[in-house]
DNA sequence: CATAGTACG
DNA sequence: CGTATTATG
């Protein structure tokens, strides 16, 4: 059994404070993709580094914004940080760490909430991500790319759906992006595992007491290969956490 | 019987955190000279803008930065913002309020800690107080210059005087000026009523835990006329409160 | 609402 | 150490 945990910590010192360690040595995760860090490598936490993990870290050059990381109980035989654009890779938004029999990704989409300008690097962004994550279906090992998407598929994803249907994060084309992904052969893990369930979000906004009400949005996902989903046993949004504005997603995978 | 007390806030928005309007409901001083606002005066919270006190406040250009204010219960019969000069005035440093037999000012002498520059412009507001105060004591109403001047003038009034001697604030030149100040004919109002009393401060630096241990610094004065010395019945730096990381210094007068 | 950064003290 | 700012989400 391999259990994944994908959590955007929106500052691995915040979710430091708010029991980050704690939730790790409750729940060992066998691999764990994070995003958001907000810090470079030497301002993770040394308890966080002093866990019996192996950590990898690709940051944004701009500090205190973005970048991910993967920890993982075994060591990572490759890793690869980026994809070869050069302002995606400046932003720390793709990590790769691969395994005897698995590639694992920690993603970081942009966010398109601060105006046009980044709605549309958000989008070129996308336009990137998905021909380079194809390509990793097609090769002989099980991949999963974790990760905060910023965006949500469905309308069950969504708590006001109608409201929200110009909002970045929900709006047509990115919802018809998600789409796209999955008909190249990704699969929605959590959502096959939980098929037509409601109220089930993986992020709340900070503001107006957003969690307690559950008025949230599933913007975080296991992107799987096929094998993958029918290795996937058990997903679980572990919203009882609040160590950050995201819940963990974790999936224990029987390989 | 008049009890005014001189309190550098450090955020007047942080002093109401931390129970301002409870210290003045014990207390309830005839005037408060404020220093150090670190507010626009529509961002000083509304509990203390509904106390029971007239409100006067000349607040910097920039935001978050610097400011003072006189509250009073009385209504004061004139005020003066600045001293004619353009960037003491755009710091919010000096502020009158007068009263029918009293005139009260407001000082907050700029910090020269950090760097030359703004050592300079200390000596600067320094060289220009001393002319314009004097000015009022041959005036024909008695008159007080509370505030945070930024200086101890005697070893006696910091706690580690050979270490501190070429600090900013324990400078030779800063502490010959409260010494030009005394004699133009201005008195150190609360040293006179404590003469060669120890360990007696008004600031504590936040760090090292500075003030359980006492490690602090006198720089928090009223400066009377003669006239107000003599009325001068009681002068307590109250260090039992923790407004910010001054005490008030707190004086009755019998007028 | 919250986490970063930086300026100032 | 602590209170402000501003950028970002």
């Amino acid at each position: 059994m391999l259990k994944i945990s994908s959590l955007n910590v929106n500052g691995i010192r915040a979710a430091h404070r708010h029991g980050f360690t704690d939730w790790v040595s409750q729940n060992k995760p066998d691999i764990i993709c994070l995003q958001e860090l907000r810090a470079l490598e030497h301002q993770v936490p040394d308890p966080i580094q002093n866990m019996d993990y192996h950590s990898v870290y690709h940051t944004a050059e701009k500090k205190g914004y973005s970048g991910v990381g993967i920890l993982s109980r075994e060591k990572p035989i490759q890793i690869q940080k980026g994809i070869g654009v050069d302002w995606i890779d400046n932003e720390g938004r793709i990590l790769m760490s691969e395994f005897e029999d698995l590639i694992v990704f920690s993603v970081y989409a942009p966010s398109g909430t601060t105006g046009d300008e980044r709605q549309d690097l958000k989008m070129e962004f996308l336009d990137h991500f998905l021909p380079f994550a194809q390509k990793y279906l097609s090769g002989n090992k099980p991949v999963v790319f974790c990760g905060d998407y910023n965006i949500c598929h469905k309308p069950i994803d969504i708590h006001n759906p109608k409201r929200n249907k110009n909002t970045s994060g929900f709006l047509p084309e990115e919802r018809e992006w998600v789409t796209q992904l999955l008909e190249t052969g990704f699969e929605d893990a959590y959502r096959r595992l939980h098929e037509g369930e409601e109220d089930l979000y993986s992020w709340w906004s900070y503001r107006a007491a957003s969690k307690e009400r559950n008025k949230g949005w599933r913007i975080d996902y296991h992107m799987t290969c096929p094998t993958l989903l029918e290795a996937a046993e058990e997903a679980v949004i572990e919203r009882e956490w609040d160590l950050s504005d995201h819940a963990p997603v974790t999936i224990s995978y029987s390989i």
